[in-house]
DNA sequence: ACCGGCAACGTAAGCGCTTACGTACCCTAG
DNA sequence: CTAGGGTACGTAAGCGCTTACGTTGCCGGT
């Protein structure tokens, strides 16, 4: 059979420096044990010659990957988009590649997709999205995980923390917290909480924060109307509709999410209510297109891409015994869909 | 140096089937010249191991890459991201591994993508986005894909069409030529342009097609003002303030991508300039946000899931000797960003 | 003068697969 | 009964790298 590719390859750039294919390597690996100006010279020739390493060989051989797996839960939920750019920015910065993967929110999915990109033999695995409630499916997960970072690969969790790797953490339970004092400051006192699926710990470390600000001013947590649905602009129509017919009494509405807040909006303007007169609406995250709606959103601002960037960074660090946990910023973001609560 | 990894190999499948590598690989691979009985037998003993085979030692001995490579501009911009939703979709059901690069909106740096994609020994390249007007540019990328095609690579692009590889082809043209005649039916005679920066085929096509339109009704693309940003949701502000401050008597702008339209509403709802009573605005993409916009945006929708879809699925039919074009088609959607033009 | 040691390189053994080619065996036709 | 041919395997040669280990030559120290 004759070679496939018609690239260059080592031995090509080893004949042309009149070297060896150990010191070609060498040179090129940057390691020692090659003079100076030889090292030069086989640089300078790979690089008249065009020439790049074969990954599927260099990995083979060395069994060092240079290939990042990401999981996340839909690439075009903005939320997990803006995640994505700073994986992908990093990466193309390291010289790496970005495997992607989505889950569709279905854990045993999820599960499926690791597995398979473990068995691709990535080097990194990064997970984003929510954890799952689901015991049996995240503890699958958490093994599946320990046993590739047995075997040397490195793991990091975006936003979820019960998988026993490093993980880069919104304070969820603060941003929720900051949400209902910022509304209970203008005076709203029925509140209604538009939530996502019930087995997600996002949702319940949010939805935490709502309750211990209420609890904080003297009020039952057992008075928030919760509704659930699921973290998408479709879950939260629903959930505001459900709101405003259980509970009409409602003058404001937290979104767990800011794709939720959307949906809430969307019903709201159909409905006729007016925002923030009649009713106000936060949500959480602060994706970018927050700020263009109308009216624009009061949020909490969590720095996405920046939490890609640093759950790659905690991966590319050595390993260290105990997992990470590298806390994110958060930010209340106080816009147009918040305002005093209406005197009835 | 002990194996790095601990994951079962294809020997010690053959082993425990007590059969050659080579019965091994020819049973896990479907070929011929195994009988049903031994062929059963080993793939079962696979399952039980958990055996998959190594890619990277698969796509060394065989040449053959089952991954796809795929640029977009920016994976954060919604309408990129759902071309990579499709992709990674269809993808994922093929068993493919989907290794996603930004090129940020850079003809250059979109370049050294596309050949550290190549160098990277993908089996298949997708690109997407605008073509450049740089001729430079865009003959380097063809360039490249050519070398590519030649030794055996696969390639499509989306939405755009210089490239000398099969494309999925939204018809930039009539989509112009649509909203430009739905203004003109709302009575709208001094139309704007918000459009994408004017090096972009994407951007020209568009804009031919509004041209297009107000020829048909007798009067002079002249009078068309064309603002040039970047087809982003700063460059649609941006776009809606000179066209503000320059052209008052404009009653209808017509954003060339929904990003810019967000921007141009944004602008228009600061300066308190009520649409669609005072103005009228259009998009063009329809990405999902559309329709939850305040007010809900008229624009042209194009299928980007399925065009991401349709383009993996063209690169992986057998090439043909001319590049494909596969259309895609697109619908004029009516919501409630567009009115009658003000009588002034 | 001799020897230990180190720097600079070469040799060759894999990494885990695919696949061309070789071989044993059985079946059928002459 | 044997030649021919097909089927079902086994053998082994790579794919293009990395890297442990060997080899050479030169230096300084005693």
């Amino acid at each position: 059979m004759p070679r496939a590719s018609q690239r260059p390859r080592l031995v090509d750039v080893a004949e042309h420096a009149a070297v060896s294919l150990a010191t070609a390597s060498r040179a090129l690996a940057g390691r020692a044990g090659v003079s100076a100006e030889v090292a030069d010279r086989i640089r300078q020739i790979a690089r008249e010659l065009g020439y790049v390493a074969n990954p599927y060989a260099r990995t083979l051989a060395s069994g060092a990957t240079s290939t990042v797996g990401l999981i996340v839960h839909q690439v075009d939920d903005p939320y997990f988009a803006e995640i994505a750019a700073g994986v992908i920015q990093l990466a193309a910065e390291r010289g790496l590649l970005v495997q992607i993967c989505q889950s569709g929110r279905d854990p045993g999915y999820e599960l499926q997709q690791l597995r398979h990109l473990i068995a691709q033999r990535v080097g990194i695995v990064l997970i984003s999205g929510s954890g799952y409630d689901d015991p049996r499916m995240e503890s699958a997960a958490r093994a599946e995980l320990a046993a590739f970072q047995d075997h040397g690969g490195r793991a990091a969790a975006i936003g979820r923390h019960a998988l026993g790797i490093d993980a880069v953490l919104p304070d969820n339970e603060a941003g929720g917290f900051a949400l209902a004092q910022h509304l209970m400051d203008l005076g709203h006192r029925r509140i209604a909480v538009a939530a996502g699926s019930a087995g997600l710990t996002t949702v319940a470390d949010r939805l935490a924060g709502v309750s211990s600000a209420l609890r904080q001013r003297g009020r039952s947590p057992a008075d928030l109307a919760v509704v659930h649905g699921d973290f998408t602009r479709g879950g939260g129509r629903a959930a505001a509709e459900q709101i405003l017919n259980e509970r009409p009494e409602t003058t404001a509405i937290i979104a767990l999410n800011d794709a939720m807040a959307m949906g809430v909006l969307s019903t709201l303007r159909s409905r006729r209510v007016p925002v923030p007169a009649r009713m106000s609406v936060v949500g959480f995250d602060d994706v970018s297109v927050a700020a263009d709606l109308a009216p624009s959103l009061t949020t909490v601002r969590l720095p996405m891409t920046e939490m890609g960037r640093t759950a790659l960074t905690l991966a590319l660090k050595p390993r260290t015994n105990r997992p990470r946990r590298r806390p994110t910023g958060h930010l209340l973001v106080v816009r147009d869909s918040t305002g005093p609560a209406p005197r009835s």
